[in-house]
DNA sequence: CGGAGTGTTTAAAGCGCTTCAAGTCCAAGT
DNA sequence: ACTTGGACTTGAAGCGCTTTAAACACTCCG
């Protein structure tokens, strides 16, 4: 196994100095047209591969944005890809750290800081907001997908969660819906806005709200089991409609009515949220609420961006994004009224 | 923000030399009780973090392994996670690196690279063999799930495909089924050793195989749809067993089948291939091939261990696992011969 | 009491790259 | 002919840490 190729090898091969070679290869302004295209022979002849470790260490800029997911979810992966994309185009790179069962959100971190990272996004971070605040006095950092009380500290990105399901309430209710159920999703900011949502586009209408509790605090939340169990206290007394708190418990539902012989949406109309692929499989063809990644991706590099670069000091507003609604086919108008 | 505590600081405070600083927070031997005690102490108190560059940069080692995923793919991110833990008890920390539509292998793999990886461990790496031979001659590889013809290079770790499915015919012939299709996945190692584990299977029993084409090479294969679109075809003349390419496609043919009317498992049984969580589900419990993750990631980091620590400098022998099978509620006997 | 031996500590030399002040060179200006 | 300024180039000083060999301080022994 040779040994690398370094700097100096390629400016000795060129006869100029490391200097010249390092602007060459960095594209800084300075060096000829001559020096530049010799060097950059000489450096693709030799194959020479800048060393990310050395050039970290000696400029003062890292040009890193820590990002901390969850492997295992389907929408973490998606914000991933986008920033990665989104992050190259501004001359940024983005470095990932995943929790896993054993290392928790701290270590992570721990790990995207001692890359020296120079800003951090975190997706729908559980950690209390006082850690939050702390962490944010460290390093900018941005918070995806998660409602923070008056924060002073990070930059929250989020979709609005309580339109989303005033948004799904109000699709039902124009198709002639009046007896509308909601699968609560536990507890956290998230569900607790969806249900808020649920609630007040209810009272505004005038119609009774009818909530599910989701399984029990023993029981993980927001599953596919979620919608199973829903489903058999649905039957007792079948509501028009049911919004639920995400695609997975959607789904669950979905397959649960199924097996009781209930036809989606002749029976029943149900609405997911999250807009998940899963969803969108022309089988399941879910009506959901969704959120626009990309545009969430954007904006959080948008305010990395701000502070790295434009030096941005104080906490940027929060930016709150409007969600979508996707119809497909498991809402229709109600049998009885249409 | 202020400036981060460096390793001078805390020796300084302590004051002792950063070389014994360092020797004592690296837990080399060396450096007395007392003055371990004290700048362990010291850097407790002054947040020390050491800066991952420049240890990087000046020890010889990396202690690194670089893993490429797809992070939308749900094995992959299975992998990533086991990676990651159990590199940490053998002292090795895991750099990822995601591929995006826009990012491929390639470009991924060179970040890796940049970052000072000591070894690389590539999933299911579509890269045409050459590639990934010349590859493994810069930085020790392992392949993991891909078969290599003759691999001189890489280390290969994967599972018995061919095993797999042949696992699954078993299981059925066992239970009386003779007529068993399979639904096919297309081009790749994969799909054909699966499909060539299943024809020998049927060969070997005396059983005439039949073959169901995955989606043309236009769309992609191996997904929901590829099943539903199998379903019409086996419509016109129902087997009464049929194996599925993966467990995607398993559950695309669920659905569609549903549909028709046709009951699993009493008018037909179906198996998977992968145990993915969806597989597992309460309300689908399909009957699925499986392969050991664990074992994989756990024989994966050996094979680097053995490279890195060990000195090994050939490549080691292929390591083929074994897949295993989880009955669950989608295969039954035949409706006849029971 | 000198020196071998043992256990600790540290000075100093990098790791490979960036950066910036300080050149060098040459054409234009006076 | 002699400065001036612009366009390039480069020497040298790090970035924050590891590592090696050498220095140091003892204790133990003959």
């Amino acid at each position: 196994m040779a040994r690398r190729v370094r700097l100096d090898d390629v400016a000795a091969a060129v006869g100029v100095s490391p200097a010249s070679a390092s602007l060459v290869l960095r594209g800084a302004p300075g060096p000829s047209a001559a020096t530049r295209a010799r060097v950059l022979e000489a450096a693709q002849r030799l194959g020479y591969r800048p060393d990310r470790a050395a050039s970290l260490l000696a400029s003062r800029r890292s040009r890193l944005i820590g990002l901390l997911i969850d492997v295992r979810s389907a929408f973490h992966a998606e914000v991933a890809e986008q920033l990665q994309d989104a992050a190259e185009d501004r001359g940024y790179d983005v470095v990932l750290s995943t929790v896993t069962r054993r290392r928790g959100q701290a270590r992570a971190v721990e790990t995207l800081l001692d890359s020296r990272c120079e800003a951090l996004v975190l997706i729908g971070p559980e950690a209390p907001q006082p850690d939050l605040e702390r962490l944010a006095a460290t390093v900018p950092l941005v918070v995806l997908c998660r409602r923070l009380e008056a924060a002073t500290g990070p930059d929250v990105v989020r979709t609005a969660d309580q339109a989303g399901t005033a948004l799904a309430v109000d699709h039902l209710h124009r198709l002639g819906h009046t007896a509308i159920a909601y699968v609560d999703g536990g507890i956290g900011t998230i569900a607790e806005d969806r249900r808020d949502g649920y609630l007040r586009a209810m009272g505004e209408r005038g119609l009774a709200p009818r909530v599910l509790p989701s399984t029990g605090p023993t029981g993980p939340t927001g599953t596919e089991s979620t919608g199973i169990e829903a489903a058999a206290h649905l039957l007792d007394d079948l509501p028009t409609a049911v919004v639920a708190f995400n695609d997975r418990t959607a789904v669950g539902l979905l397959d649960a009515l199924a097996r009781k012989g209930i036809s989606v949406p002749e029976d029943l109309s149900v609405v997911g949220y999250d807009d998940q692929p899963l969803a969108r499989l022309a089988h399941v063809g879910l009506t959901t609420v969704g959120q626009d990644t990309e545009a969430l991706t954007a904006r959080a590099l948008d305010a990395v961006v701000a502070r790295l670069d434009g030096g941005r000091e104080g906490p940027g507003p929060e930016q709150v994004l409007d969600p979508y609604l996707a119809v497909r086919r498991t809402t229709a108008p109600p049998r009885v009224s249409a």
